[in-house]
DNA sequence: CAGTGGTCTAGACCACAAT
DNA sequence: TTGTGGTCTAGACCACTGT
């Protein structure tokens, strides 16, 4: 059973993505959605609130609750960095894995403190390169702890690890840390993602955790330069 | 006056980071903390909220409430990029600026888009450059229309142009929308940053809105590689 | 079972903007 | 004054976890 306010809360961002309710313009007050939706103002409050936070309504007291406009005209493939399985839902699983390594080995200091186990405990140590229709867009290093997630195979792998992990294993995939920063690229970077020596990369470094806290992922995500852009909206309390 | 579940919010982060309440450990049940603060539970589940989506807390129904445990163990300065004002105020205010151009331009279609201004409307156009302790780490473009920010002088951009905004013209910053990517370094960059021609610079593009919903500011920022990384945390609702 | 968080209600009063 | 959003209450019932 789905929440009455992420109802209203898909019902609303519906609109605005089709522009039944268009940029700048005022959606109807509360009170309104209240009747609309029969529900109480704190439960329609709560499906505006995670709009206003999203960056697809603003609030004017004593006014009302409007369109955000929101300005993407890039080259780039732009990704909403909100989205926590970004990779191949923002791009509506047009893509591809390529499994480069796949091994265990022992966790070093790093990775055992990020994944929360021993130093020296096994850990899957995988390489796989992405692909949109064939052309390579991300050179992906993961770190996975066998006993938190058993059964991990090249198949996997080359499907989607977060499906099996909520599908197959049954658990539930909460929340990301992660980190942003730019690099010169390495012979890696250059051979799988066909950069010049010059080219840098996007590197994304990134835990992800469980919904009981358990961080069950340790990942460096390598982007190609030109073919990427996050895009984060954030405000202030 | 402050709002109860502000001050509530503040309250728990302070002994978050204080340590009163420590990683991993869990915090006091909800009608514990009504009974503490004195207020209705929805109150202070606001407050959790907040401090939920921050990437402070994590839930586990039919369990409580617990600390995140967070990992940056990084050699660069770390921006948490959920942070509005981010620069001066990340850094405790140890920076400088150096204003390198500072002229009035005719808007052209991609400014006046973003800012919602007219094409060929007047806009500031700025250059400056941020310096920590003598180090230049970024160098910034900043455009902003005149007619909503009167007034901008070289001495209000050596200072602070957020401060200027809120305590001299009495608006509020309210939300801004930015977009990261990594680019190959031009001259400017290579001169100013101190770069070498192969290495890169971590660009963020930004509009900045006021609480009526008006975009004020349309920046880049370039940003020195090696300095500096931006840190996410993002949760599924 | 008791204890926890998740959702929801039906009001109330306040602050702010436009008229 | 009216209409809007901002905050807050004092409950209620449900879902999940551990004993």
């Amino acid at each position: 059973m789905e929440a009455k306010y992420k109802l209203i809360y898909n019902e609303i961002k519906d609109r605005i993505i089709h522009k039944a309710y268009v940029p700048n313009g005022q959606i109807p007050d509360e009170l309104s959605l209240c009747k609309e939706f029969n529900s109480s103002r704190m439960t329609v409050k709560k499906a505006l609130d995670l709009l206003v936070h999203e960056g697809m309504l603003y609030r004017k007291r004593g006014q009302g609750s409007f369109v955000m406009e929101l300005n993407t005209t890039s080259d780039r493939l732009n990704i909403p960095e909100r989205e926590l399985l970004g990779l191949s839902k923002s791009t509506h699983g047009k893509t591809k894995s390529k499994v480069l390594e796949f091994s265990l080995i022992f966790a070093n200091e790093k990775i055992a403190k990020n994944l929360n186990i021993k130093e020296n405990d096994p850990v899957y140590n995988i390489l796989r390169l992405r692909l949109i229709k064939d052309v390579p867009y991300v050179l992906e290093r993961t770190y996975m702890s066998p006993s938190l997630i058993p059964g991990i195979t090249e198949q996997v792998l080359t499907g989607s690890v977060y499906d099996y992990i909520e599908d197959t294993l049954g658990y539930r995939i909460a929340s990301a840390q992660k980190t942003t920063r730019a690099c010169t690229s390495n012979k890696d970077d250059q051979q799988y993602l066909q950069l010049q020596t010059y080219e840098p990369v996007l590197e994304i470094e990134q835990i992800a955790y469980l919904d009981n806290g358990r961080p069950f992922e340790y990942s460096f995500s390598r982007h190609h330069y030109d073919l990427f852009e996050f895009t984060l909206y954030s405000v202030r309390y």
